[in-house]
DNA sequence: AGTTACTGTTTAAACGATTAAATCTCAAAT
DNA sequence: ATTTGAGATTTAATCGTTTAAACAGTAACT
């Protein structure tokens, strides 16, 4: 069992003290008024052996752990797992580790997460927030712990936050089906308190509001019901009679199984109804209708995260930072009359 | 700034020694045989107090961080997506944290990470090894670090691993072809030296040289070349003067671009040329034509690797251990003549 | 009274690193 | 010869925990 070796094995190896080892590798060589031949030996012992600091130690002496906590609704759908890994890239390149965990929309989950990152001491964390966790971001608020919402946020509560317009962008893509001549245009969201999803629906209502014609005919399922009840609303949605002719699916998860089932009903899209997707997804390359979406701009939602996340590290002072960023707006075959 | 409750804090608060404090919140009150009245003042001041044990001071004293390292092959790849999850959720069970990390394929970003995660102190590694790694892991061996390989290994040196059996599902995918009367089997892999590649290969051709007619049309693409370099290389199959009338991929990426690439090129999926995967994808769903394809088990994967590691962290005398997993054969029209 | 045996609590070293302050060595300046 | 001071190195405290060992107090037994 050759176990680590730490600047003590280094020291004696050499004759010398730690505190000399430390000052050499840490390059505060001229500062400490190091020995030139002697901080050489100490470089060239210290590669010899191998040595890796650890990292554990210098963060409990620094009070600094270089780790972000990253805190995701759900790890398996793609929309979050690249700005997980846009948020992994950007963190490097500031020389700070991340480590996630997926709350699964659980707030139970998301609590123990939020301790256990705790525990382990990171210095600040970016979350995706789901329902029913306002007290836990309080209470990081009241801890002075450094963090930033991203996709969601609480109106309630005064945070850092990264999101994209989402009344903008679901207005926009309303209003371009009703630009192009549907009339009765159908919405599939997520029944939950979440604001992007409230701004979702909000744009939905206002452009078909504003068209001043028909209602909303707007379909929330929960979350937890998974594909039955979506089938079920599309079914009410067809079926009514105010049959429509388009569909707005309000995510990437709703539109696979939205789409799935269209498939198996044997409507053919856009010809008997036409859709529009919040969010893309790899899968969309096989529908046989290349879709209309609107496309988010995640590179910058995890970059800015980072970015403001770091300035709060580096500045508890200072004062909380709101982003909300447009999205792109990708029209396809699927929204065409 | 309200810093953190750490032990002292409580002790003074209560007006003991921080090793009662200690004893209490770790439950050893009978061997250390803490007063039972005392012993309740601490717990009720800690729960008022917000106590949260510092992880990396326990960690430097106890010589373990209860943290796993896992190395990626490619996070975007649902394949990995899939197992990172599985592993995080088997590593809680445990009480263990997950820090990953994706490699690319690239040998410099493994080693990077490798690097990072030991100057973490994690416990022990999970990894995917990318071609040009292997001085990675014998340094690892050497230095007696606990690691799993999966999905794929090195033949020469002797390591734990979990993967699955690459040679006899290719084989099965190929037999299935043959059986089902096509004579012109095609595949495109990637051309690397990682095991699980060249077995899938090798698979392939034996089942071709068992079926005795024919000879293996087999195409290899370049990881870092992307779509184009696949594009060509099924051009070349269907052009060639053995026009393939079946085809296999050897990865789900290489099916979802050759697909993709297939329908623009108009054939059609099984009529045109047949089809076998290897490995799912949510946008097979969405594919005109159920797919045939090889389910390795995941699930399987993960959790046999986060045992595996345990048991070695718990025991580093521990024989090496080796497993190989059948997949399933996921039979649909896409293989049908 | 003196020994033994508990019970309850504190002391102090340790994990691996950092770093201000103390110490030691010489050579130059007085 | 003594002081000064700069250069080179060590000492020791510290971060937050854990835990073996030491210590103190009380009760029971001889």
């Amino acid at each position: 069992m050759n176990k680590k070796v730490s600047l003590k094995d280094i020291a004696k190896a050499v004759g010398v003290s730690t505190a000399l080892v430390s000052y050499v590798l840490n390059n505060k060589e001229k500062e400490a008024r190091v020995g030139k031949e002697i901080a050489e030996v100490i470089r060239k012992k210290a590669m010899e052996m191998n040595y890796q600091p650890n990292q554990l130690a210098k963060s409990l002496k620094s009070g600094k752990s270089f780790t972000i906590g990253l805190i995701l609704a759900d790890i398996s759908n793609p929309f979050f797992a690249n700005i997980a890994r846009t948020i992994e890239d950007e963190a490097k390149k500031y020389n700070y580790t991340v480590i996630f965990g997926s709350s699964d929309e659980n707030a139970e989950k998301s609590r123990d997460l939020i301790e256990v990152l705790i525990e382990r001491q990171v210095d600040g964390f970016i979350i995706a927030p789901t329902e029913r966790t306002e007290s836990q971001i309080e209470s990081l608020k009241k801890a002075n712990i450094p963090f930033v919402l991203i996709d969601r946020y609480f109106p309630k509560i005064q945070t850092n936050y990264v999101i994209t317009d989402n009344f903008g962008a679901a207005y926009r893509a309303t209003k371009h089906l009703i630009d192009a001549g549907f009339e009765r245009i159908g919405m599939i969201a997520y029944k939950n308190g979440l604001i992007h999803m409230k701004e979702r629906v909000r744009g939905y209502k206002q452009a078909v509001k504003d068209a001043a014609y028909g209602k909303a005919l707007l379909k929330e399922v929960t979350y937890e019901m998974g594909e039955g009840e979506i089938q079920d609303k599309i079914d009410e949605l067809i079926n009514g009679k105010q049959k429509i002719d388009a569909l707005f699916f309000a995510t990437n998860t709703l539109s696979i199984h939205g789409l799935k089932y269209l498939n198996r009903k044997k409507l053919r899209v856009p010809d008997d109804v036409a859709v529009v997707c919040f969010d893309e997804c790899d899968a969309f390359d096989f529908f046989y209708c290349p879709l209309t979406y609107v496309k988010q701009p995640l590179v910058e939602v995890g970059q800015q995260a980072v970015n403001i996340l770091l300035k709060k590290i580096n500045n508890p002072e200072k004062e909380e930072e709101q982003v909300s960023l447009a999205s792109d707006f990708v029209i396809k075959k699927s929204s065409a009359k």
